[in-house]
DNA sequence: AGTAGGACCTGGTGGC
DNA sequence: TGCCACCAGGTCCTAC
């Protein structure tokens, strides 16, 4: 599932090889792919046009574009961005192929965007606003830039009642963390997870903001989480999963403790945590 | 206004 | 072996 960690690899793999180049007419598999504008339009569009650069804002990858537009990437769950053969014929999960200007002494290729599950999108703005995408239009701070501190963070949690898990996962609260860090942010900080937002303590909050940033940066380093789905541009999958404390163990041992780590429902999605470690005070 | 929960989607897994 | 229920979860939408 691809977190910031994960996107930002996706962004750092594909900037060398995208920087430059022009895109062709793209051929669209499946018309879902497509957020806006409609897919007729998103072709003739891009068609033509060339990438300035290549960067991120939460999960989003932004591809800029010369006349000033912009191709913006959500993988969701399971979307991949790769290159592949001009030539090379689409695999069952290939929804979008758009076709590359070739460098000199390279062979032709195509950019594929790849997503067994469907949720992921492809957006085609005209500037480099937020255009219709209200999730990238209400994101809350990046947790990796100065301006995101603990008195910050402690602002954004002061105003809910929610599980602090479930305010981690909030976009407009903290742009970019996902199940996963939620999860080894808590474990790190010793917070349970169905603690409310706004109960915790100034120190405990200090403790989390350091390690959301530690946690994040860490699976950067180690070039994202791989479970089953996730590969930068370059086809690796990432090395972070062996790094997880508690996302995914439910019932193996706490690796400070000992005790058998559990699994909690929180807002439909699953918690992973320590009850030894993370103790639910009152 | 803030919060909760369902919908979207498909492949893998485990139980019977 | 075959079938089926369940699970994974980021974001949007609706209902309370």
């Amino acid at each position: 599932m691809p977190e910031l960690p994960e996107v930002e690899t996706m962004v750092r793999t594909l900037r060398p090889h995208l920087a430059g180049r022009t895109f062709g007419v793209p051929r669209i598999i499946r018309d879902s792919a497509i957020g806006s504008p409609e897919p007729h339009a998103f072709c003739l569009g891009l068609a033509g046009q060339t990438v300035t650069g290549v960067g991120r804002r939460g999960k989003y990858i932004l591809v800029d574009l010369a006349l000033g537009g912009r191709l913006v990437v959500h993988l969701r769950m399971t979307g991949q961005v790769a290159f592949r053969p001009l030539a090379a014929p689409p695999t069952p999960h290939t929804r979008v192929i758009i076709p590359l200007s070739p460098v000199a002494g390279g062979e032709s290729e195509s950019l594929h965007f790849i997503d067994q599950r469907t949720f992921g999108k492809l957006y085609l703005l005209p500037d480099q606003g937020a255009g219709p995408i209200t999730g990238l239009a209400t994101l809350g701070p990046e947790p990796l830039d100065a301006a995101f501190t603990a008195k910050v963070l402690q602002r954004a949690l002061a105003t809910t009642s929610r599980p602090i898990k479930t305010a981690l996962l909030d976009q407009t609260l903290v742009a970019g963390v996902g199940n996963i860090y939620a999860d080894e942010a808590l474990f790190r900080s010793a917070i349970h997870p169905a603690t409310p937002a706004k109960a915790l303590r100034p120190g405990q909050i200090k403790r989390l903001y350091a390690a959301i940033v530690q946690v994040l940066n860490e699976g950067i380093l180690h070039r994202g989480t791989t479970f089953m789905h996730f590969r930068n541009a370059e086809g690796e999958s990432g090395g972070h999963q062996v790094h997880l404390a508690v996302y995914g163990r439910t019932g193996q041992p706490c690796g400070t403790c000992g005790a058998t780590l559990q699994r909690l429902v929180l807002s439909g999605r699953s918690s992973h945590f320590c009850h030894h470690c993370q103790p639910q005070i009152g």
